[in-house]
DNA sequence: CTTAGGG
DNA sequence: CCCTAAG
């Protein structure tokens, strides 16, 4: 019965994983280890960037010199002190030792919230002396921002390198176009004060082709000039440099764990980078979420996802994500989640027919009282009703503030198609790398005057968010919602800067959805949920539900804000939806690891073991817990083998060692152990089909387990 | 969750 | 290795 009729059965057919997926032992890293080291690549990141820019900056107003790599960065981090660094140099800092310094800037950033300092020094035709000087003074709380931006920076340096040809002509940063940095206003402010562009400091889509998750612009706050929120993306060391860029498909860079390169060509629009559900580390996910501890401390699944954070450069590299976050996804997440996000994503493409119906009732409005009713979430999308709420007169004893979302971009999407795709393949394309950075929730951040505002219990009114006050400086920020409290840098992680024009209805999210996400920084927040799929059913059906008192209830007139951005009808309206496009974004396969020998051993010796009852007195038991208990007895440790995949490789054993010798492929295995692959399945196969008759014939001997019977003794 | 089996 | 019925 386990034999295959198929000969090629196995993995012949297996296609080569083009995005590994980070090892599970990776993946079940320590959480807070994790945020940590993404922190630090952020802070790190942000130097870059930010000197990224400034030479950049530089480059374009020496035009005459091109100065190709030739500009070097003095970074200043306290005590750290980087110096000399250009072009390759740069990134191979970032990226490969960047660990060290990164944990030391990441102190100084998060710990002591010490300014940081880069200057930029381009070398001048002339001289080193006759540098142009230009230094940034940026908080912590910048630095994350520019994270992202950082790494484009890091690309170029890349480009320095020669790696990737350089386009001048597109301006500066927008050639990197799949990576999308976002700079605080305050940033920017501060940039300018210092009589730097800030435009170039706004990477991120600009050269993106198309742009196409942009909705409309409405820009008053945000660096973005278009005013477009950008989305968050992922920090990512990977330099985003290596990152193939061609034209003419989609590609997709990514690594493996072992650093391995890995680029994906999506022009079939068959992304398989995401999906959503892991059954792997399930069982670990659900133990731990047995525990109080999961729920008390959501940051385990910041960590987590930090740790994925890190690369996000391209979609492939989400993949990893996925799989931390679907480890760190709250109890109810694991059998509901898969479901609830192909929901998701049916309903969001449902969107610009009920887009109407979404954005209404003025009356639902924040009411910012304690009673923590939802207000209903207003969203207009630019397309369809920038109009509403506008001026609200609602009147009341407590002034309504309203605001309206926009319109939001999704940064470092590096996404290329075929000149001959249609567009509806790159709106799918583009909805599916999107949608998979918002799978992962969102949290949002409220930034007044550019500042971030981190207490959630004030109320707008006491945040200056008045109805009189001038909104066009109130924007959103969304960012992965995985972060939490946990993780210092995480809140710093500017993911998606919602700007928000002036009088708009200001709502507060349905129950979950923000709780979760929200900017608040207690890490008593709701346990984390999948905000995707809140997003979109609040996006469906404007639910007045009762927020998680526990955290933002805890001030009767706290009024946090939450905007949920919402997807780019337009865009979605036009994908079609389909298994397939909603597969491909929820699946990758995890890499490839061929059983070794020595892992062949023991599984052999696992299933005679357990195959002879030692141990468990009841058969029937046996029966039952087979591949689990070959997995705790031989590969408890081994966290990347699963039951299943155990049970796949005894199959594939059982398969191999009945095919002749020259059929056989792969890392050889010993005949012996194929032999006993075939003893013990034989009598196994024996054992099944004899399960309902109580008794047992003779027990199997086999050569290590001394022959024990298989009767049902106990039973 | 586990299994078993097809893909 | 993935995915999914079935327990």
């Amino acid at each position: 019965m386990v034999l295959k009729k198929r000969l090629d059965y196995g993995f012949n057919g297996y296609q080569v994983p083009v995005i590994p997926r980070a090892p599970r032992s990776l993946r079940r890293r320590g959480p807070y280890k994790k945020s940590v080291e993404d922190s630090q690549i952020c802070a790190f990141e942000l130097l870059a960037a930010v000197a990224g820019k400034l030479l950049q900056e530089s480059e374009s107003s020496a035009s005459s010199n091109a100065a190709e790599g030739k500009a070097q960065l003095d970074i200043h981090l306290d005590g750290i002190k980087k110096e000399q660094l250009e072009g390759k140099a740069v990134r191979s800092e970032c990226l490969d030792q960047g660990s060290s310094i990164e944990s030391e800037f990441v102190h100084d950033l998060s710990a002591q919230g010490q300014n940081l300092k880069t200057t930029l020094k381009v070398p001048q035709a002339e001289s080193d002396s006759a540098f142009e000087h230009a230094s940034i003074v940026t908080g912590p709380d910048i630095s994350k921002k520019v994270c992202n931006g950082l790494k484009l920076e890091i690309s170029d340096s890349k480009n320095a390198d020669g790696t990737v040809a350089r386009k001048p002509e597109e301006g500066f940063p927008a050639d990197r176009g799949s990576h999308g940095g976002n700079l605080e206003n305050g940033t920017a402010g501060q940039l300018e004060s210092l009589g730097l562009p800030t435009r170039n400091l706004t990477l991120g889509n600009t050269n993106s082709p198309k742009d196409p998750m942009r909705l409309s612009r409405n820009t008053h706050m945000l660096i973005n000039s278009e005013g477009s929120v950008q989305l968050p993306l992922y920090r990512d060391p990977v330099p985003k440099a290596s990152l193939p860029r061609h034209r003419n498909d989609v590609n997709l860079g990514t690594r493996d764990d072992d650093e391995n390169y890995f680029r994906c060509n999506l022009s079939s629009t068959k992304i398989r980078a995401f999906r959503s559900q892991s059954r792997i580390g399930y069982r670990r996910i659900r133990k731990m979420l047995t525990s109080r501890y999961w729920k008390v401390a959501p940051k385990l699944r910041d960590c987590e996802f930090s740790n994925t954070g890190r690369g996000v450069k391209s979609y492939c590299r989400n993949r990893k994500i996925m799989y931390k976050r679907e480890r760190c996804q709250p109890k109810e997440a694991p059998s509901k989640r898969r479901k609830l996000y192909d929901r998701s994503l049916t309903v969001a493409y449902d969107q610009e027919a009920s887009s109407e119906s979404i954005s209404n009732s003025p009356e639902k409005g924040l009411k910012g009282d304690k009673s923590q009713s939802a207000a209903s979430l207003h969203r207009a999308t630019g397309l369809t009703n920038s109009g509403i709420g506008h001026k609200a007169p609602f009147q009341s004893k407590d002034p309504q503030v309203k605001l309206s979302i926009k319109s939001f971009k999704v940064p470092e999407l590096y996404i290329e198609v075929p000149e001959t795709a249609t567009v509806g393949s790159l709106k799918r394309t583009v909805v599916e790398a999107v949608t998979a950075i918002l799978g992962g929730g969102l949290r949002v951040g409220v930034l007044l005057q550019g500042k971030k505002v981190r207490d959630d219990n004030r109320t707008l009114r006491q945040s200056g968010i008045s109805q009189s006050g001038d909104l066009d400086n109130l924007g959103f920020m969304l960012e992965p919602s995985f972060a939490q409290a946990s993780s210092p840098v995480s809140h710093k992680d500017p993911s998606l800067l919602l700007p928000c024009s002036g009088n708009q209805q200001l709502s507060r999210s349905p129950a979950g959805l923000v709780t979760s996400s929200g900017f608040s920084n207690s890490s008593l927040d709701a346990s984390p949920t999948n905000n995707l799929d809140h997003h979109v059913e609040v996006n469906h059906e404007i639910v007045p539900s009762h927020t998680d008192v526990s955290t933002e209830g805890r001030v009767s007139d706290s009024k946090a804000l939450v905007a949920i951005p919402a997807m780019n009808a337009e865009a979605l309206a036009v994908v079609p939806m389909s298994q397939k496009a909603k597969r491909s974004e929820l699946a990758q396969r995890r890499t490839r690891r061929p059983f070794s020998v020595s892992e062949v051993e023991a599984l052999v010796e696992a299933v005679e073991k357990l195959g002879t009852g030692r141990g468990l007195g009841v058969l029937i038991k046996f029966r039952f817990c087979r591949w689990r208990d070959v997995k705790m007895r031989a590969f408890d440790d081994a966290n990347h083998r699963t039951y299943v995949d155990l049970k796949d490789k005894w199959k594939t054993l059982v398969h191999t060692a009945s095919i002749a010798p020259q059929q056989r492929r792969g890392e050889p295995v010993p005949q012996d152990l194929l032999d006993r692959v075939l003893c013990a399945h034989a009598y196994w196969s024996q054992h099944q089909s004899k399960q309902h008759g109580k008794h047992l014939s003779e027990p199997l001997k086999f050569s290590d387990s001394g022959g024990e019977s298989w009767s049902l003794k106990g039973v």
